[in-house]
DNA sequence: CATGAATGAGCTTTCATTCAT
DNA sequence: TATGAATGAAAGCTCATTCAT
């Protein structure tokens, strides 16, 4: 939202929609340059002025996912959580879904790339956990331990709840929009409901 | 179990276990025929005298997996339910898990390429659901109903309730052993039991 | 004669050189691509960057040779029987031959592949038969009426005629140039009457 | 005819049979051993005790061809000419015609294969010259100036004239069965007497 | 005699990348 | 900035041939 991506000339927004695409459903190693330069509608040369490499590319279009989507996902959430102070613990998670669900539907294919390609890129695992480990974990313990404060949550490791949460919401995803996207799913917001359903009698109290 | 395929040389043998390996570490596109070759030991023509082609060896990898470990998921464990009746729903999916635990921990690679490839490899998705949708479907369907009916699980449709399941076990296989399996985790047991409460106030009742 | 094919770089006239020269020598079957390569001076890449494929260079070379040798046999010299309404059909032939063997001695290997190839290459005889069957055939038809009525020719079903002057001719062709190009053979012109005189008495009256 | 090819196994007889049929087909090195083994239902290893090498294959289905049909054609026929001395030469010629017509009928493959192959394999275009051009050729010689002493041939090099009937005769058998063999052509006695029509006026007199 | 697993050289083709224009 | 011809390494694959059984 906030303009932090300088000029983009259309030629490069071209080449990143249409990698975008392709890596989402080929896979990267799956996908050629020449390929993604006549899906862009631009010469394979043009490719390797802008992003150096093919790896290059590829993080060009998954690093602004990090610290677009994952960034702010602490900042802008977390502080709501600190200004707002939801009266129960679901009402939290339901918030960030909602507040991320927009994101998430508009960028699936970005989303396929990244969980599709973290095992095989250490460099994208490190830059993932950097920017999730590092510093979401940390201050979701801080929610957690609020909340547990609060009586809301079980007495566990926070770690332990925060992936139970977060592979929740993950298993969701991935099963409706990387495994098996035709299988004929309820409307989201049911399935939202269940996933707080399943947490809160999973995790909470 | 039961040895049904018949000969296989050792040079067979030796690529489809470096190939196995391989595939699950770079993935498919990321893995060369020669790399796998140079491991097994064996010449580049050999893998293809007895493969076919590239595609064909990760089919021949794949579909053993689904044959010998899906298929008998379904009519080893549904017979033992149908035979032994658990008190609680919860038990069977424990007795489910457990069964299953140490083909799983035998066979992680397979898995991961099972998990990794799917998206890329229609035929693979297509096998997949016949081998599961079809029969596995239906009888968890018929399970499900069962316990629905003794009141120990939700009154949903059974479709929602083997999802949920599935992909919470799914979820914690794939986030322990594909996407994060550095990070520390506790005991399997642990683990499981974990699994299992969630789903008790999921869809338990 | 009209410069219909638009810019070849040097390259690719030289892989079409090379690969002529050794198509004609070797045989297609024969000829490797990494040959063409280096007698071309070139990458091997190069030749898959713009002729596709092995077979997609052979019709580059066979190609044009139809569209531009026998599209004007027909076009030119049939004009040039309705201008000039030889007094005598063999000096149509005769006409017909010498306007054509300058084009023929320059052209011998793509003549060599042409005929080498076509038992082989269903595309090349379906392409053949378009350029010569439709077309030449229906002219050639006419013409030899216009001799039959005449009188100068002798009253016969107009294709065995003409079947007989192309075999009469091809088969000079072919021996002296893909058979038996090292035995010793009159001068040319010697020949040219000898089968005009042979086809004379043959079908000429 | 003459049993001179002394004791072929079954396997063998497979072998040659499909090589035979393929080559023809597909060209000699358009096809490859591994296929002749299936057609031949055999084992590839087979093929090289029994023939050395491919090119042995090839030579063993040529040169018996070379053997039995060239050399019986000087041979038998010449005898006969001496023995009948035909009171015209086409009459000699219809009966070279007829005499062979059966086996090259029941011999068409072989015949193609000879053709296609020889202008790529100096050992066939050796052999061939070695059982053709000094037999046949001197003896050829010989009748030739016999007739023109007895005034029915025209008075040219014999060379001339073997060339003239071989390339007719030739010709004919090319196009009809190897390159245009689903052209729509008359009977074969009509297509004979056409040829010795031509010829008849062309070197005859 | 016959097999067919195994080979390794070489085949056609693809690919990421470079560079003169 | 953008092009696309050109590259050469390596990919997937085929092939004639060998050899233990």
């Amino acid at each position: 939202m906030t303009n932090n991506e300088p000029k983009l000339t259309k030629k490069q927004q071209a080449i990143l929609e249409a990698a975008t695409e392709l890596f989402a459903e080929k896979g990267y190693a799956g996908t050629s340059t020449s390929e993604i330069a006549m899906k862009a509608e631009v010469a394979e040369g043009t490719i390797f002025k802008h992003f150096k490499s093919k790896k290059g590319l590829l993080l060009a279009i998954v690093s602004p996912l990090m610290m677009r989507f994952l960034a702010p996902m602490i900042k802008k959430d977390m502080e709501k959580v600190l200004d707002q102070e939801f009266e129960h613990f679901q009402d939290l998670i339901r918030a960030m879904i909602e507040n991320r669900k927009e994101f998430i539907k508009n960028n699936l294919p970005l989303l396929r790339i990244l969980i599709q390609e973290i095992p095989f890129h250490p460099e994208l695992k490190e830059q993932f956990i950097e920017s999730i480990g590092k510093d979401l974990f940390e201050r979701m313990e801080g929610i957690v331990r609020f909340y547990q404060d609060k009586g809301q949550l079980v007495d566990m490791n926070p770690d332990v709840i925060i992936r139970t949460i977060a592979s929740s919401i993950l298993s969701y995803v991935v099963m409706r929009y990387v495994l098996l996207p035709e299988a004929n799913w309820d409307e989201e917001e049911v399935e939202i409901e269940r996933i707080i359903q399943i947490l809160k009698s999973g995790v909470m109290q």
